[in-house]
This record gives structure tokens, sequence and C-alpha cells, in this order.
DNA sequence: ACATACATACTACCATGGTAGTATGTCAAT
DNA sequence: ATTGACATACTACCATGGTAGTATGTATGT
């Protein structure tokens, strides 16, 4: 028992940890429990594993080919951010996509982000503004070609840059884990190529302002960015009543 | 081995668990985890464990008379608010009083707190304003008695009130989480009593803005009354210097 | 005096087994 | 058909032992 990550290199195939449904497997050798977090945090925002399903720490330890602690740790912290829904003695289940929670998500993102983009266009340097809008070159050539992973990827890396800029590293953090609400609504919503247009051009209108280093302009045009969220929430939460609960 | 909460409610004198440095003993018959991160947190927002201090799986294991399980994931709890340093493989330490992560800790309760009261100055219910003038009265009591303890614990209940009555409950389960970062600062601040008559004359401003439903000055009230800290957190940059990390 | 190897004593991290609590199906009694 | 008792199969929760990693003191070699 307990081998742990002990000849753990020799590549032994003996229970060689089953596909393991969509989850990515495990390096061994680094902290185990992070990893474990990151798969099924990104299963659920992806939504590879569906609103409602159940997750047990055994099965998933399984399929993952790890102990059941660091994968009970993963699922505490999930429930912590709201992605999971423990209930004591009966089960963990995957947060439904409830609208009223992707509504204040909203609110807390929008008045964290104003601000701090409202600080941002009293001061911030040249640098900054010239790595963002390397960054919005490159949204320009996700959304051309149709990328959306991409341009999700390059859309975090933008809201990110303002908290550093900044220099508000927990203020990321804390719209991060609040954004995790919306995530899964911004997937669904990721195929329509028009939509993605309408978020680069808001994208440029808030470094405009920051640019022009006007405070209020900056503000309103973050708060108008963000708000877009919840135009396609309330949009699925008919198209795709299956997932979205009222 | 694994006794448990079997045969436990016979009174057993047995390593009856050290007198536990300041925490009180858990109750061993409702869920374990919550009680020790409860503990740990109030021993460290009322310094009775000081900054740097080592904190480790075993002792506290010991002390409280449970196992290392609950207690690290009340560590793990803790590290993720940012009250305890997680070092890898060297050990949990409290994390020092950090100017920077109060100030950080400030901008984000300031940002979602004047959000909320702008919200509320629209639209309150009579009963709210009701019950929060009776909690005002009550904090009147509390700054003439000079009983502290009992002015914080009613500074909390009215500014958890106004995002209850916003139906804003996962704003402030944020705002507590950052709120934390300060926490350590105002409890040392507490004896001032004069500052504590500055605090409850602000906490009226507040009120009356809102009932008249004007929402700017509710905001400016707010953020005034939220920057109050970053004064007390200078003056204890200087003051207690060897409490409070630059 | 000053590096360098090594034993020792910690730490957090992970694996694993046992326990109470909950849900559900089965079957008898009404 | 309904209800209630009970066996069964789960669950999360907690206790505990083993492991690699880190720090530190202590000899040993230069």
């Amino acid at each position: 028992m307990a081998d742990k990550r002990t000849m753990e290199d020799t590549i032994s195939d003996k229970a060689a940890s089953p596909p393991a449904a969509g989850l990515e497997p495990i390096n061994l050798r680094m902290p185990i429990a992070p990893q474990v977090y990151e798969r099924i945090r990104r299963a659920i925002i992806t939504l590879a594993i569906l609103p409602s399903e159940a997750l047990s720490e055994k099965e998933l330890s399984l399929q993952l080919g790890v102990s059941r602690t660091p994968v009970r740790e993963a699922l505490i912290r999930l429930a912590d951010e709201g992605l999971i829904d423990i209930l004591p003695q009966r089960g963990s289940f995957v947060a439904p996509i409830r609208i009223r929670d992707v509504e204040e998500a909203q609110f807390i993102r929008e008045s964290l982000e104003v601000a701090v983009v409202g600080r941002l266009a009293g001061q911030c340097s040249s640098q900054f503004l010239i790595d963002i809008k390397a960054n919005l070159a490159r949204q320009e050539l996700a959304v051309t070609q149709e990328d959306g992973d991409l341009f999700l990827e390059l859309d975090e890396a933008f809201h990110r840059s303002f908290c550093e800029e900044a220099g508000l590293s927990k203020s990321w953090r804390v719209i991060q884990t609040v954004k995790l609400q919306m995530d899964r609504v911004r997937y669904l919503s990721l195929p329509d190529a028009i939509h993605l247009r309408t978020l680069l051009a808001q994208h440029w209108q808030i470094v405009s302002a920051i640019e022009q280093k006007e405070p209020e302009a900056a503000r309103a045009a973050m708060a108008a960015h963000l708000q877009e969220v919840l135009g396609t929430a309330h949009w699925l939460s008919v198209q795709r009543a299956d997932l979205v609960e009222r």
C-alpha cells in the first residue's frame, strides 16, 4: 500500500487507470490536489460533466488513478466556489446553472472590474497599452478564424491584464472565482461568431477610453461590456431550459 | 482505532484533550471541519495566535482532540482566504498583516459595498429601515458602554443586512472573506472609543442617504466610511510595526 | 575557519480503512 | 393500495499510517 510516487516512473501498465471519461490523466510527480481540481473544473465549465450530475469521491479517484483525499479536497474547493453542491452523507452534484447566481456573479464582477478600469484610466504605463493592443490584434485573428476556444483564452488574458497592471492580484482572484458561474453560459454561446465581433468591439472601446484617460467613459464601456453576458444568459434560459435553471 | 463519535458521549476523562491554548473544545457530535475552521479563524483575527507563528496539522489536532484531516481542511481553506501561508513540505504559518493586502481588501470591499448601497438607495423596504435603525440604537449603547466586542458584532450585522436586503448573499460572502484581512487591524483599534463614535456617525449618514433615496450620497458616505480603516492601518504600521508588515 | 556529506527531526501530502448517516428496494402487516 | 420495518448499497466524513521533501545540527575533510 501507499506506493505513492515511488516506482511509478517505471511505466507500469497494471491497472492503467481507465480512459477517464474525458478527464486527462494526472502527473503523479507534481502536487496532485491542484491538478484534480483543475481537471474537474474544466470538465464542469466545458459541460463535459452536466449540471445535476453526481460526482463521487470514489468514482473520480478511480477514474483519475489517485486516492480519494485529493479528490475530496478538490470537491470541497469547488463547492466553496459554487460549482458543486455537497450534501453531507448524500453525495456531491454539479450545481445547476442558476440564472440568479449568474446575475449576482455579474453584479460582483461589474462592481469590481469597473472600479479597476477607473483606476487604470487615471494612470497606466505605455507598455501596458502596447501589450493589450497586441492582445486585441490576436483576438481579431481568433474571431476571423472562428476559433472560439482561442478567443476565450485571449479574453481571459485581456481582463486579467487590467488587474495585473493595477497591481490588484487578489481582485483578479475574486473576479476569476465569480466568473466561474458565467463561464458555462459563455461556453454555450461560443459558436456565435457575430456575438464575438460585438465583444471585440467593446474591448476596443474600453482600451480607447483608457488611452484617452477618460475614467468615466472607461467605466461605462466596461459596464456595458460585462452586461452582455446577462442577455445571453436570459436567451439561453429559454433556448436551453434543460441546462439553465430559472 | 477510529472510535469517532461512538461511546464518546460517556464523559471519559482519559486523554481529555489539553487546555488547548485558547481554542474552545470541539463538539464531536456535529461536523468537525467547520468548527475547527471557525476556532482557528477566530484565534487569528483576535491575535490569540500572532502573525508568522507556525501552525502544524499535528499539534492543532492534538490541542483540539480531533484527527489531522479536518484540521488540514481548515488550514487549506484559511490559506485560500489569505490568513495562512502554506509552504509545501515545510509548514503552515499565520500570514503577517501586510499593509498591501489590507489596502487591496479595502479596494475590493469598497467597490462592492458602494455598489450595494447604491442599489438600496434606489429601492428598499420600509421594514429594512426600521430594522437597521434598531441596530444603530444598539450600537449607540455599545459605544456608550465602551463594549468593543459588541460593537464589532453589531457592525458586522449592519453591513451584512445591506446585502441581505438587496438579495446579494454571495456578495456578502466575498465581502466577508476579504474583510478577514482587515479584521485584525480593526481588532487592534477597538479600544479607541472616540474612533467608535466616528464610525457610528458614519453609519447614520449612510442610512440617512438611503432613506432620502439619494444613491450618490449613499455611495459617497459608504466609501468614506470604509476608507476609515486605511487610516488606522497606516497608523498601526508605525505604532505596532512589530505586527504590521509594510 | 570553512565548506561538505550525512543523520535526524520535523513538515505537508497522499493512501486507505472504518463509521454514521441517508436513500432505496423488499416484504410483511394492515 | 398504504404503511411500516428492515436489509442493502450507497455517500461524505474522519482517523491514521506511510512517503517524499525540507531544514538543521553535526560531524568530517580540506
